[in-house]
DNA sequence: TTTAAAAATGCAACCGATTGCAATTTTTTT
DNA sequence: AAAAAAATTGCAATCGGTTGCATTTTTAAA
């Protein structure tokens, strides 16, 4: 039941008959071991059942290894993807990721962001709550000059790199194929202005419209939490507005909102696309679900996991400086389903 | 740019006159400690804007007050939902989560629990991958003692507690409730046996076929990885079989690869419930978009992460050995929805 | 007031790896 | 073969809490 001896560097070196020292560079590859010395040392690591003891590490060198990954929400296909690549990239790198999600609360955010802090990570990855209004429980980091690299929901801030992907060209793209199909009152269903993810949408929505030569209209934004009770509320608000009044497509800034949406107009019989159009973002899995399939826009949280790390570490390397790369924006494609297709073509 | 200096427990000490040993004491609690003295210790503390240093601690300690955790996969709502209960119950009583995926890679498995125990866990929570043979990759643990908790998807191991539903029960009600819709060439979309999770639903499946005095057909189970690409596959494969011979219902394992078989399905002409009826597992949030409505079992992931994590942290603290509580059975409830109901009543 | 018991605090040795600098060994140059 | 340069290795302090045990202070009992 007692547990057994943990093996140190110190029980090589006595074996070995050479010093701690010696042991501890030739563990981490210091150049100034010699070759034979080194596979000794890490032979009769091996062979004693070695493992590092990275508190004594972590003492003394001050560096943990460790980085840590802030997120709205585990449960969504994105964020899953997202931390799918920030794990393959940190492990080939040699660091851990402690993740924590917000649950899109800012409160908790906050918490998350001072757990983070007192574990030492090396640096940290952050994609904001909802409703987080600013970045004030990051300063902690800024003022020790831990890295902070923001990936989709991003904040501005000239210390920081952003990982993103080009929301304001997407809803652009989006919107304008909406109108290419004849859709003419676009209802937008929208987050909050905070996120610069869903202030880009809009802006690009609205771009589009001027565009087109077609005035926005305030009351065809509806700005949500966009999850799918707020799907269902678009919905009924759909369908109190009279008729002739109502939108004749709709341009989710989420998947989620919009299958919601799709759903409740569906029971209220409301045919989709032909009296309303739709089109939602982020190619979630539930996009091939709903029928008739929904239009999105398609992007590579795997990719953006990646990148984001990959700055990450190679600023703590310092290979790069934040300040170099301040924005890395990866490639998002819109993909068109039967929800936006009214007339019968590509 | 210089890296502001730590504050640490002898700064305090030199602030306050006393010694670090009393400092280390007043914060942590200890009640040799007296009651003004800790409160001058907190307060220099916060004054100093003190901070704790993890790996000063765990090094003397040897506890590290962290828990890993390994699912297949984060992108699942049934996973997010379980790590938020984790998280909950961890956060409160101190401890922190390390978080990892095996992506239902069982080579992948392995190398997460080697960095879980590197990482010198106190305790660990796993949920297996969908092809793991074995627990071998958990030895170090069991032969430094170093508890362990299975939830879901569990394995035979009598130092270890598991955190389950009656899958055998569920798989049970739902097979008995597609029998009394009158269906009785009953599919079922199983797993792998090596996951208990999947053993038990068939063998639920089957009692209730006993049950009701019908066959056993061995052609009628549909082994898979019950992903995306698997529900298509076995809607492929009911599609060839000759109309008189296909089942008049589909029990999957889990929602996904019902949604998916579902999905070809009527692709194919063929209705639902009326030509075969469908029941799955989860209560995935895709089982409310699929049309019909899917029926399911609902069991709350939430509720399963927090017993996990107060088993494993109640079992650190010595209050309750796992040989004790070897399992814990939490509570699922079947869901009825369109998709099941031939007959026109609950 | 003295003494015993209880409460509070301090001493100092850890925990295990890292690293600047010195010392030693080996290799190269002359 | 002696001297200089390069390659290896070792010494010992350090990182910042923790904790058994001793010591001091305070409180209670005699």
């Amino acid at each position: 039941m007692a547990d057994l001896k943990e093996i140190t560097i110190y029980d090589i070196a006595r074996q070995l008959n050479i010093s701690a020292a010696t042991v501890s560079r030739g563990l981490q590859d210091n150049p100034a071991i010699n070759k034979n010395t080194r596979k000794k040392i890490v032979d009769a690591a091996r062979e004693l059942g070695y493992r590092s003891n990275t508190f004594a590490s972590s003492l003394r060198s001050k560096k943990t290894n460790t980085l840590g990954v802030i997120v709205p929400r585990l449960n969504s296909y994105f964020v899953a993807s997202v931390l799918s690549g920030m794990e393959d990239v940190a492990n080939k790198e040699g660091y851990n990721l402690i993740i924590s999600q917000s649950l899109e609360n800012a409160g908790k955010e906050v918490a998350n962001a001072h757990t983070m802090f007192n574990n030492r990570v090396d640096g940290l990855l952050v994609s904001l709550a909802y409703d987080s209004e600013n970045i004030d429980h990051l300063k902690p980091f800024f003022k020790k000059n831990i890295p902070v690299v923001f990936f989709d929901r991003t904040y501005p801030h000239n210390e920081s790199t952003s990982i993103i992907i080009d929301n304001y060209k997407a809803a652009y793209d989006i919107t304008k194929h909406l109108l290419d199909q004849g859709c003419r009152r676009i209802m937008h269903l929208a987050g909050n202005m905070l996120r610069n993810v869903y202030a880009d949408r809009l802006q690009g929505y609205k771009e589009a419209l001027k565009d087109y030569k077609i005035a926005f209209d305030e009351k065809l934004i509806y700005i949500s939490k966009l999850d799918e009770a707020a799907g269902t509320a678009a919905a009924e608000h759909i369908l109190k507005v009279k008729v002739v009044n109502r939108p004749d497509a709709v341009f989710s800034a989420n998947d989620t909102a919009a299958v919601h949406c799709m759903i409740r107009l569906k029971t209220a019989g409301i045919s989709i696309p032909a009296d309303i159009a739709f089109a939602g973002f982020n190619n979630d899995p539930i996009s091939k679900v709903i029928e008739p399939n929904l239009t999105t826009v398609n992007y590579s949280g795997y990719h953006i996991g990646e990148a984001a790390v990959m700055s990450l570490i190679n600023h703590l390397n310092g290979i790069s400086s934040t300040k170099n790369t301040n924005t890395i924006i990866l490639r998002a494609d819109m993909i068109i389903r039967e929800s936006s297709l009214k007339r019968k073509s590509l």
